[in-house]
RNA sequence: GGGAGAGUGUCCCGAGCGGCAAAGGGGGCGGACUGUAAAUCCGCUGGCUAUGCCUUCGUAGGUUCGAGUCCUACCUCUCCCA
Protein backbone atom coordinates (compact mmCIF):
# COMPACT_ATOMS: atom_id res chain seq x y z
CA UNK A 1 0.00 0.00 0.00
CA UNK A 2 2.69 2.23 0.28
CA UNK A 3 3.73 3.21 -2.97
CA UNK A 4 5.63 6.42 -2.13
CA UNK A 5 9.09 6.58 -0.90
CA UNK A 6 8.41 9.79 0.81
CA UNK A 7 6.85 10.39 4.47
CA UNK A 8 4.80 13.31 3.62
CA UNK A 9 2.86 11.06 0.57
CA UNK A 10 2.97 8.00 2.15
CA UNK A 11 1.24 9.58 5.50
CA UNK A 12 -1.19 11.84 3.39
CA UNK A 13 -2.20 8.32 1.53
CA UNK A 14 -2.31 6.04 4.55
CA UNK A 15 -4.61 8.58 6.56
CA UNK A 16 -6.80 9.17 3.26
CA UNK A 17 -6.18 12.48 2.28
CA UNK A 18 -5.22 11.73 -1.39
CA UNK A 19 -8.10 11.96 -4.11
CA UNK A 20 -5.76 12.74 -7.01
CA UNK A 21 -1.90 14.10 -7.55
CA UNK A 22 -0.62 15.31 -10.39
CA UNK A 23 2.96 13.62 -11.85
CA UNK A 24 3.26 11.53 -8.17
CA UNK A 25 6.56 10.00 -8.85
CA UNK A 26 8.07 13.06 -9.72
CA UNK A 27 6.32 15.08 -6.31
CA UNK A 28 7.38 11.80 -4.22
CA UNK A 29 11.07 12.50 -5.28
CA UNK A 30 11.36 15.78 -4.70
CA UNK A 31 9.72 15.41 -1.22
CA UNK A 32 12.50 12.46 -0.95
CA UNK A 33 15.59 14.71 -1.84
CA UNK A 34 14.69 17.26 0.33
CA UNK A 35 12.06 19.98 1.63
CA UNK A 36 9.23 20.88 -0.59
CA UNK A 37 7.37 24.12 -0.39
CA UNK A 38 3.50 23.60 -0.49
CA UNK A 39 0.48 25.73 -0.09
CA UNK A 40 -3.13 25.91 0.50
CA UNK A 41 -5.49 28.73 0.04
CA UNK A 42 -7.98 30.17 2.28
CA UNK A 43 -11.33 31.60 1.76
CA UNK A 44 -12.19 34.75 3.86
CA UNK A 45 -15.74 34.51 3.66
CA UNK A 46 -16.16 34.17 7.31
CA UNK A 47 -14.66 35.22 10.42
CA UNK A 48 -13.81 31.37 11.16
CA UNK A 49 -13.09 28.50 9.30
CA UNK A 50 -15.26 25.49 10.12
CA UNK A 51 -14.88 21.89 10.63
CA UNK A 52 -14.86 21.70 6.28
CA UNK A 53 -11.49 23.26 6.05
CA UNK A 54 -9.83 21.20 8.91
CA UNK A 55 -8.87 18.68 6.30
CA UNK A 56 -6.95 21.09 4.72
CA UNK A 57 -5.46 22.09 7.38
CA UNK A 58 -3.94 18.92 8.41
CA UNK A 59 -2.60 18.61 4.95
CA UNK A 60 -0.70 21.40 6.17
CA UNK A 61 0.22 20.22 9.03
CA UNK A 62 1.00 17.05 8.31
CA UNK A 63 3.65 18.54 5.54
CA UNK A 64 5.33 20.38 8.28
CA UNK A 65 5.52 17.47 10.38
CA UNK A 66 7.26 15.48 7.60
CA UNK A 67 9.81 18.05 7.17
CA UNK A 68 8.51 20.02 4.53
CA UNK A 69 7.23 23.94 4.40
CA UNK A 70 3.92 24.53 4.71
CA UNK A 71 2.10 28.25 3.51
CA UNK A 72 -0.66 29.30 4.72
CA UNK A 73 -2.16 31.66 1.68
CA UNK A 74 -4.83 33.71 3.01
CA UNK A 75 -7.35 34.93 0.02
CA UNK A 76 -7.73 38.81 0.78
CA UNK A 77 -7.65 39.46 -2.76
CA UNK A 78 -9.45 36.73 -4.34
CA UNK A 79 -12.17 36.26 -1.89
CA UNK A 80 -12.45 40.29 -3.20
CA UNK A 81 -13.76 37.95 -6.67
CA UNK A 82 -15.36 35.12 -5.26
CA UNK A 83 -14.79 31.66 -6.79
CA UNK A 84 -17.49 30.34 -8.33
CA UNK A 85 -16.50 26.53 -7.82
CA UNK A 86 -19.34 24.35 -7.06
CA UNK A 87 -21.56 27.35 -6.44
CA UNK A 88 -25.02 27.70 -8.36
CA UNK A 89 -25.23 31.04 -7.58
CA UNK A 90 -23.30 34.15 -7.33
CA UNK A 91 -21.75 34.41 -4.03
CA UNK A 92 -22.77 38.23 -2.59
CA UNK A 93 -19.75 40.42 -2.86
CA UNK A 94 -18.14 41.33 0.03
CA UNK A 95 -16.62 44.54 1.50
CA UNK A 96 -13.38 44.79 2.28
CA UNK A 97 -13.20 45.64 5.54
CA UNK A 98 -15.63 42.76 6.33
CA UNK A 99 -12.84 40.83 4.38
CA UNK A 100 -10.19 41.81 6.93
CA UNK A 101 -12.11 41.32 9.45
CA UNK A 102 -12.71 37.58 8.66
CA UNK A 103 -8.82 36.91 7.91
CA UNK A 104 -7.79 38.64 11.06
CA UNK A 105 -10.41 35.79 12.32
CA UNK A 106 -9.05 32.94 10.41
CA UNK A 107 -5.04 33.66 10.99
CA UNK A 108 -5.62 32.61 14.75
CA UNK A 109 -6.69 29.23 13.88
CA UNK A 110 -3.68 28.52 12.30
CA UNK A 111 -1.09 28.91 14.91
CA UNK A 112 -2.36 26.20 16.70
CA UNK A 113 -1.33 23.85 14.05
CA UNK A 114 1.68 24.80 12.41
CA UNK A 115 4.75 26.50 13.62
CA UNK A 116 5.56 29.44 11.70
CA UNK A 117 9.08 31.39 11.56
CA UNK A 118 11.43 31.77 9.26
CA UNK A 119 13.35 28.83 9.24
CA UNK A 120 13.73 26.36 6.38
CA UNK A 121 11.02 24.45 7.76
CA UNK A 122 8.67 26.95 9.43
CA UNK A 123 5.14 27.57 7.95
CA UNK A 124 4.77 30.69 6.38
CA UNK A 125 1.32 33.06 6.25
CA UNK A 126 0.94 34.75 2.41
CA UNK A 127 -2.23 36.64 1.61
CA UNK A 128 -2.51 37.20 -1.88
CA UNK A 129 -4.10 40.74 -1.61
CA UNK A 130 -0.47 41.48 -1.12
CA UNK A 131 -0.14 40.97 -4.95
CA UNK A 132 -3.24 41.24 -6.45
CA UNK A 133 -4.79 44.24 -5.65
CA UNK A 134 -1.88 46.14 -7.04
CA UNK A 135 -2.16 44.10 -10.57
CA UNK A 136 -2.09 46.69 -13.76
CA UNK A 137 -5.06 45.69 -15.64
CA UNK A 138 -3.61 45.80 -18.94
CA UNK A 139 -0.15 44.27 -17.78
CA UNK A 140 -1.61 41.93 -16.50
CA UNK A 141 -3.94 40.67 -19.72
CA UNK A 142 -1.11 41.17 -21.57
CA UNK A 143 1.74 38.85 -19.25
CA UNK A 144 -0.86 36.20 -17.81
CA UNK A 145 -4.11 36.47 -19.78
CA UNK A 146 -2.57 35.74 -22.95
CA UNK A 147 -1.58 32.01 -21.49
CA UNK A 148 -5.14 31.21 -20.88
CA UNK A 149 -7.75 30.15 -23.46
CA UNK A 150 -11.49 31.01 -23.14
CA UNK A 151 -12.36 27.80 -25.21
CA UNK A 152 -10.87 25.84 -22.46
CA UNK A 153 -11.79 27.55 -20.02
CA UNK A 154 -15.09 27.33 -20.98
CA UNK A 155 -14.81 23.35 -20.78
CA UNK A 156 -14.04 23.48 -17.07
CA UNK A 157 -16.60 21.78 -14.32
CA UNK A 158 -16.73 24.96 -12.47
CA UNK A 159 -17.75 27.17 -15.55
CA UNK A 160 -19.52 24.51 -17.91
CA UNK A 161 -21.67 23.94 -14.24
CA UNK A 162 -23.19 27.32 -14.38
CA UNK A 163 -23.36 27.77 -18.30
CA UNK A 164 -25.40 23.66 -18.54
CA UNK A 165 -27.82 25.36 -16.21
CA UNK A 166 -28.35 28.44 -17.49
CA UNK A 167 -27.21 29.96 -14.48
CA UNK A 168 -25.34 33.70 -14.93
CA UNK A 169 -21.43 33.38 -14.23
CA UNK A 170 -20.36 36.89 -13.52
CA UNK A 171 -16.97 38.15 -15.78
CA UNK A 172 -15.77 38.93 -12.59
CA UNK A 173 -16.08 35.46 -11.24
CA UNK A 174 -15.25 34.04 -14.78
CA UNK A 175 -11.77 35.39 -13.64
CA UNK A 176 -11.34 33.60 -10.59
CA UNK A 177 -9.31 30.65 -11.97
CA UNK A 178 -6.94 32.95 -13.31
CA UNK A 179 -5.93 34.82 -10.33
CA UNK A 180 -5.66 31.57 -8.59
CA UNK A 181 -3.20 30.43 -11.14
CA UNK A 182 -1.54 33.46 -10.92
CA UNK A 183 -1.26 33.02 -6.86
CA UNK A 184 0.56 29.68 -7.45
CA UNK A 185 3.19 31.30 -9.95
CA UNK A 186 3.55 34.22 -7.92
CA UNK A 187 4.06 31.74 -4.41
CA UNK A 188 6.26 29.85 -6.65
CA UNK A 189 8.22 32.55 -7.46
CA UNK A 190 8.54 34.34 -4.26
CA UNK A 191 8.89 31.13 -2.01
CA UNK A 192 10.29 28.59 -4.63
CA UNK A 193 6.77 26.84 -3.90
CA UNK A 194 5.99 23.94 -6.53
CA UNK A 195 2.85 22.54 -4.89
CA UNK A 196 -0.90 23.24 -4.41
CA UNK A 197 -3.24 21.19 -2.66
CA UNK A 198 -6.97 21.84 -1.97
CA UNK A 199 -10.32 20.11 -2.19
CA UNK A 200 -11.29 17.83 -5.18
CA UNK A 201 -13.17 20.93 -6.16
CA UNK A 202 -10.14 22.81 -6.98
CA UNK A 203 -8.37 20.63 -9.28
CA UNK A 204 -9.14 22.87 -12.31
CA UNK A 205 -8.11 25.87 -10.65
CA UNK A 206 -4.81 23.70 -9.88
CA UNK A 207 -3.79 22.46 -12.75
CA UNK A 208 -4.44 25.87 -14.65
CA UNK A 209 -1.59 27.08 -12.11
CA UNK A 210 0.54 24.41 -12.99
CA UNK A 211 -0.20 25.15 -16.72
CA UNK A 212 0.42 28.70 -16.21
CA UNK A 213 4.29 28.08 -14.13
CA UNK A 214 5.12 26.15 -17.13
CA UNK A 215 4.68 28.64 -19.40
CA UNK A 216 5.44 32.26 -17.12
CA UNK A 217 8.53 30.19 -15.37
CA UNK A 218 9.15 27.07 -17.44
CA UNK A 219 8.73 25.52 -13.78
CA UNK A 220 7.59 22.27 -12.93
CA UNK A 221 4.41 22.23 -10.14
CA UNK A 222 2.47 20.26 -8.62
CA UNK A 223 -1.21 19.67 -7.45
CA UNK A 224 -2.69 17.41 -4.48
CA UNK A 225 -6.20 17.29 -3.44
CA UNK A 226 -8.06 15.39 -0.80
CA UNK A 227 -11.63 13.52 -1.51
CA UNK A 228 -14.87 15.35 -0.37
CA UNK A 229 -15.38 14.12 3.14
CA UNK A 230 -18.89 13.72 3.38
CA UNK A 231 -20.31 11.42 6.54
CA UNK A 232 -21.26 7.64 5.85
CA UNK A 233 -25.39 9.29 5.56
CA UNK A 234 -24.52 11.50 2.73
CA UNK A 235 -23.91 14.65 4.58
CA UNK A 236 -21.49 17.49 3.74
CA UNK A 237 -19.42 17.90 6.88
CA UNK A 238 -19.97 20.51 9.79
CA UNK A 239 -22.85 21.30 9.70
CA UNK A 240 -25.93 20.82 11.86
CA UNK A 241 -29.22 22.43 12.64
CA UNK A 242 -27.84 24.73 14.93
CA UNK A 243 -25.17 25.97 12.13
CA UNK A 244 -21.77 25.35 11.11
CA UNK A 245 -19.54 23.83 13.53
CA UNK A 246 -16.71 26.51 13.69
CA UNK A 247 -13.24 26.43 14.85
CA UNK A 248 -13.41 29.23 16.88
CA UNK A 249 -14.10 28.94 20.86
CA UNK A 250 -16.15 32.42 20.86
CA UNK A 251 -18.40 30.77 18.31
CA UNK A 252 -18.89 27.07 19.20
CA UNK A 253 -17.74 26.41 22.72
CA UNK A 254 -15.34 23.31 23.17
CA UNK A 255 -17.95 21.55 24.51
CA UNK A 256 -20.33 21.49 21.69
CA UNK A 257 -17.39 21.02 19.34
CA UNK A 258 -16.54 17.95 21.41
CA UNK A 259 -19.72 16.66 20.91
CA UNK A 260 -20.05 17.15 17.55
CA UNK A 261 -17.21 14.62 17.07
CA UNK A 262 -18.75 12.10 20.11
CA UNK A 263 -21.74 11.85 17.39
CA UNK A 264 -19.65 10.39 14.87
CA UNK A 265 -21.64 8.14 12.67
CA UNK A 266 -20.09 4.21 13.40
CA UNK A 267 -19.31 4.02 9.79
CA UNK A 268 -17.18 7.38 9.82
CA UNK A 269 -15.04 6.78 12.76
CA UNK A 270 -11.74 5.56 11.77
CA UNK A 271 -12.20 7.13 8.68
CA UNK A 272 -11.35 10.51 11.19
CA UNK A 273 -9.40 9.17 13.37
CA UNK A 274 -7.20 8.84 10.32
CA UNK A 275 -8.10 12.51 9.07
CA UNK A 276 -9.07 14.71 11.72
CA UNK A 277 -6.72 13.64 14.84
CA UNK A 278 -2.93 12.95 15.02
CA UNK A 279 -3.18 9.59 16.91
CA UNK A 280 -0.70 7.00 15.53
CA UNK A 281 -2.45 4.47 12.82
CA UNK A 282 -2.01 1.58 15.16
CA UNK A 283 -3.73 3.12 17.80
CA UNK A 284 -6.82 4.04 15.50
CA UNK A 285 -6.72 -0.04 14.38
CA UNK A 286 -7.09 -0.65 17.66
CA UNK A 287 -9.77 1.41 18.09
CA UNK A 288 -11.51 1.04 14.63
CA UNK A 289 -11.60 -3.09 16.11
CA UNK A 290 -14.01 -2.22 18.88
CA UNK A 291 -17.63 -3.62 17.91
CA UNK A 292 -21.36 -2.75 19.06
CA UNK A 293 -21.39 -0.01 21.70
CA UNK A 294 -17.87 -0.23 22.36
CA UNK A 295 -17.13 2.08 19.47
CA UNK A 296 -18.34 5.06 22.08
CA UNK A 297 -15.20 4.32 23.58
CA UNK A 298 -13.60 5.46 19.72
CA UNK A 299 -15.83 8.24 19.71
CA UNK A 300 -14.95 9.68 22.60
CA UNK A 301 -11.33 9.30 21.87
CA UNK A 302 -11.54 10.47 18.49
CA UNK A 303 -13.89 14.07 20.25
CA UNK A 304 -11.32 14.42 23.06
CA UNK A 305 -8.28 14.52 20.47
CA UNK A 306 -9.98 16.34 17.80
CA UNK A 307 -11.12 19.03 20.41
CA UNK A 308 -7.31 19.26 21.66
CA UNK A 309 -5.84 19.94 18.50
CA UNK A 310 -8.51 22.98 17.83
CA UNK A 311 -8.98 23.90 21.61
CA UNK A 312 -6.15 22.73 23.60
CA UNK A 313 -5.66 19.35 25.37
CA UNK A 314 -7.31 21.26 28.44
CA UNK A 315 -10.62 22.44 27.17
CA UNK A 316 -10.93 18.44 25.31
CA UNK A 317 -10.73 17.19 29.08
CA UNK A 318 -13.01 19.37 30.54
CA UNK A 319 -15.37 18.91 27.71
CA UNK A 320 -14.94 15.28 28.22
CA UNK A 321 -15.13 15.20 32.00
CA UNK A 322 -18.64 17.45 31.74
CA UNK A 323 -19.89 15.20 29.02
CA UNK A 324 -18.72 12.16 31.45
CA UNK A 325 -20.72 13.65 34.56
CA UNK A 326 -23.87 14.51 32.28
CA UNK A 327 -24.37 11.65 30.92
CA UNK A 328 -23.09 8.64 32.79
CA UNK A 329 -23.62 10.24 35.82
CA UNK A 330 -27.16 12.60 35.20
CA UNK A 331 -24.56 14.92 37.00
CA UNK A 332 -23.97 18.75 36.33
CA UNK A 333 -21.05 18.86 34.56
CA UNK A 334 -18.75 22.13 34.72
CA UNK A 335 -19.16 23.12 30.87
CA UNK A 336 -22.79 22.83 30.60
CA UNK A 337 -24.35 26.12 29.30
CA UNK A 338 -26.05 27.95 32.45
CA UNK A 339 -29.30 30.17 32.92
CA UNK A 340 -29.96 32.22 35.51
CA UNK A 341 -33.82 31.90 36.34
CA UNK A 342 -36.31 32.92 39.39
CA UNK A 343 -38.81 30.92 40.55
CA UNK A 344 -41.76 31.64 39.15
CA UNK A 345 -40.06 31.63 35.66
CA UNK A 346 -42.00 29.63 33.03
CA UNK A 347 -40.22 26.28 31.37
CA UNK A 348 -41.30 27.64 27.84
CA UNK A 349 -38.83 30.59 28.23
CA UNK A 350 -36.13 28.66 29.50
CA UNK A 351 -35.95 26.64 26.93
CA UNK A 352 -36.10 28.93 24.00
CA UNK A 353 -33.74 31.37 26.22
CA UNK A 354 -31.30 28.25 25.62
CA UNK A 355 -31.39 27.72 22.28
CA UNK A 356 -32.94 24.93 22.66
CA UNK A 357 -36.69 25.67 20.91
CA UNK A 358 -36.82 28.66 18.40
CA UNK A 359 -39.53 29.72 20.09
CA UNK A 360 -42.42 29.22 22.84
CA UNK A 361 -44.58 27.96 20.71
CA UNK A 362 -42.15 25.37 19.81
CA UNK A 363 -40.88 24.64 23.36
CA UNK A 364 -44.85 24.05 24.02
CA UNK A 365 -44.83 21.65 21.13
CA UNK A 366 -42.00 19.59 22.51
CA UNK A 367 -42.60 19.95 26.33
CA UNK A 368 -45.97 18.42 25.08
CA UNK A 369 -43.90 15.72 23.42
CA UNK A 370 -41.66 14.96 26.46
CA UNK A 371 -39.02 15.87 25.37
CA UNK A 372 -37.87 17.97 28.45
CA UNK A 373 -36.76 17.02 31.82
CA UNK A 374 -35.97 18.96 35.16
CA UNK A 375 -33.97 16.31 36.65
CA UNK A 376 -35.40 13.29 36.45
CA UNK A 377 -39.02 14.37 36.28
CA UNK A 378 -40.44 14.51 32.66
CA UNK A 379 -42.08 17.95 32.74
CA UNK A 380 -45.48 18.05 30.11
CA UNK A 381 -46.93 20.72 31.16
CA UNK A 382 -46.41 23.96 28.84
CA UNK A 383 -47.53 25.86 31.89
CA UNK A 384 -45.33 24.89 34.45
CA UNK A 385 -43.03 27.36 36.34
CA UNK A 386 -40.27 26.91 38.30
CA UNK A 387 -40.84 25.79 41.72
CA UNK A 388 -37.96 26.69 44.69
CA UNK A 389 -38.00 22.69 45.35
CA UNK A 390 -36.93 21.97 42.07
CA UNK A 391 -33.13 23.78 43.06
CA UNK A 392 -30.78 22.03 44.74
CA UNK A 393 -29.16 23.57 47.82
CA UNK A 394 -26.85 25.00 45.55
CA UNK A 395 -29.81 26.87 43.58
CA UNK A 396 -29.30 24.82 40.59
CA UNK A 397 -30.97 22.22 38.23
CA UNK A 398 -30.55 20.09 35.45
CA UNK A 399 -32.72 21.24 32.56
CA UNK A 400 -32.90 18.22 29.54
CA UNK A 401 -33.72 18.78 26.17
CA UNK A 402 -34.04 15.64 23.89
CA UNK A 403 -31.30 13.19 23.97
CA UNK A 404 -28.12 15.17 23.92
CA UNK A 405 -29.17 18.95 25.09
CA UNK A 406 -28.19 19.77 28.25
CA UNK A 407 -28.17 23.19 30.70
CA UNK A 408 -28.74 24.01 34.09
CA UNK A 409 -30.74 26.64 35.55
CA UNK A 410 -29.18 28.65 38.20
CA UNK A 411 -31.57 30.16 40.42
CA UNK A 412 -30.78 33.96 40.86
CA UNK A 413 -29.13 34.90 44.71
CA UNK A 414 -31.32 36.79 46.78
C1' G B 1 -36.59 46.03 -28.53
C1' G B 2 -40.98 42.20 -29.42
C1' G B 3 -43.45 37.58 -27.68
C1' A B 4 -44.03 33.43 -23.82
C1' G B 5 -43.37 31.71 -18.81
C1' A B 6 -41.78 31.74 -13.68
C1' G B 7 -41.06 33.90 -8.51
C1' U B 8 -45.22 30.05 -2.66
C1' G B 9 -44.42 28.78 4.38
C1' U B 10 -37.02 33.35 5.89
C1' C B 11 -33.46 25.65 5.24
C1' C B 12 -34.50 23.52 0.31
C1' C B 13 -37.75 21.39 -3.48
C1' G B 14 -42.69 21.91 -4.69
C1' A B 15 -48.78 21.48 -5.33
C1' G B 16 -52.31 25.11 -4.88
C1' C B 17 -61.23 25.65 -9.08
C1' G B 18 -61.73 33.24 -5.08
C1' G B 19 -63.00 30.78 1.46
C1' C B 20 -55.83 29.20 2.94
C1' A B 21 -51.97 29.11 8.26
C1' A B 22 -51.91 26.95 2.50
C1' A B 23 -51.15 19.58 -0.19
C1' G B 24 -46.68 16.60 -0.62
C1' G B 25 -41.49 15.62 -0.20
C1' G B 26 -36.38 16.48 1.64
C1' G B 27 -33.94 18.49 5.79
C1' G B 28 -34.45 19.60 10.96
C1' C B 29 -36.38 18.83 16.01
C1' G B 30 -38.83 15.50 19.37
C1' G B 31 -40.72 10.38 20.83
C1' A B 32 -40.18 4.79 20.60
C1' C B 33 -36.06 1.26 19.75
C1' U B 34 -30.62 1.65 21.03
C1' G B 35 -24.97 2.67 22.33
C1' U B 36 -25.25 10.33 23.07
C1' A B 37 -24.58 5.51 16.37
C1' A B 38 -27.15 3.97 11.84
C1' A B 39 -31.70 1.97 9.97
C1' U B 40 -36.97 1.80 11.04
C1' C B 41 -41.73 3.53 12.94
C1' C B 42 -44.59 7.73 15.14
C1' G B 43 -45.36 13.10 16.25
C1' C B 44 -44.05 18.23 15.35
C1' U B 45 -42.02 21.78 11.86
C1' G B 46 -45.24 30.84 11.15
C1' G B 47 -45.68 33.96 15.93
C1' C B 48 -48.23 35.39 20.54
C1' U B 49 -50.02 37.28 27.00
C1' A B 50 -53.60 31.17 22.88
C1' U B 51 -60.45 27.44 22.61
C1' G B 52 -58.78 33.37 20.34
C1' C B 53 -55.59 37.09 18.03
C1' C B 54 -51.53 38.67 14.65
C1' U B 55 -48.21 38.01 10.33
C1' U B 56 -47.09 35.08 5.76
C1' C B 57 -47.19 33.20 -1.23
C1' G B 58 -41.41 38.76 -5.62
C1' U B 59 -42.95 44.59 -4.65
C1' A B 60 -46.82 48.31 -4.76
C1' G B 61 -51.70 49.34 -5.82
C1' G B 62 -56.84 47.73 -7.42
C1' U B 63 -61.53 44.51 -7.97
C1' U B 64 -64.29 41.60 -4.12
C1' C B 65 -67.97 40.33 1.87
C1' G B 66 -63.39 37.68 1.13
C1' A B 67 -57.13 37.36 -2.99
C1' G B 68 -51.54 32.84 -2.97
C1' U B 69 -55.47 32.52 -6.67
C1' C B 70 -58.53 37.88 -10.76
C1' C B 71 -56.74 43.10 -12.79
C1' U B 72 -52.70 47.09 -13.26
C1' A B 73 -47.77 48.77 -12.71
C1' C B 74 -42.91 47.63 -11.20
C1' C B 75 -38.59 44.31 -9.85
C1' U B 76 -35.87 39.68 -10.69
C1' C B 77 -35.01 35.19 -13.44
C1' U B 78 -35.80 31.85 -17.72
C1' C B 79 -37.31 30.65 -22.83
C1' C B 80 -38.35 32.16 -28.00
C1' C B 81 -37.86 36.04 -31.85
C1' A B 82 -34.89 40.70 -33.33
Amino acid sequence: MSAYKSDFLNILAERGFIHQVSEPDALDALAVKGPVTGYIGFDCTASSLHVGSLLPIMMLYWMQQSGHRPIALMGGGTTRVGDPSGKDESRRILTDEMINQNLAGIRTIFTKFLKFGSGPRDALMANNADWLNTLNYIDFLRDVGRHFSVNRMLSFDSVKLRLDRQQELSFLEFNYMVLQAYDFVELHKRTGCVLQMGGSDQWGNIVNGIELGRRMANAQLFALTSPLITTSSGAKMGKTAAGAIWLNAAMVRPYDYWQYWRNTEDGDVVRFLKLFTILPLSEIARLGALKGAEINEAKKVLATEATALVHGRDAAHEAAKTADTTFKQGGMGADLPTLQVKVGDGILEANTKLGFTASNSQARQQVTQGAVYLGETKITDPAYRLRAEDFDKDGRALLKFGNKKRAILQLASG
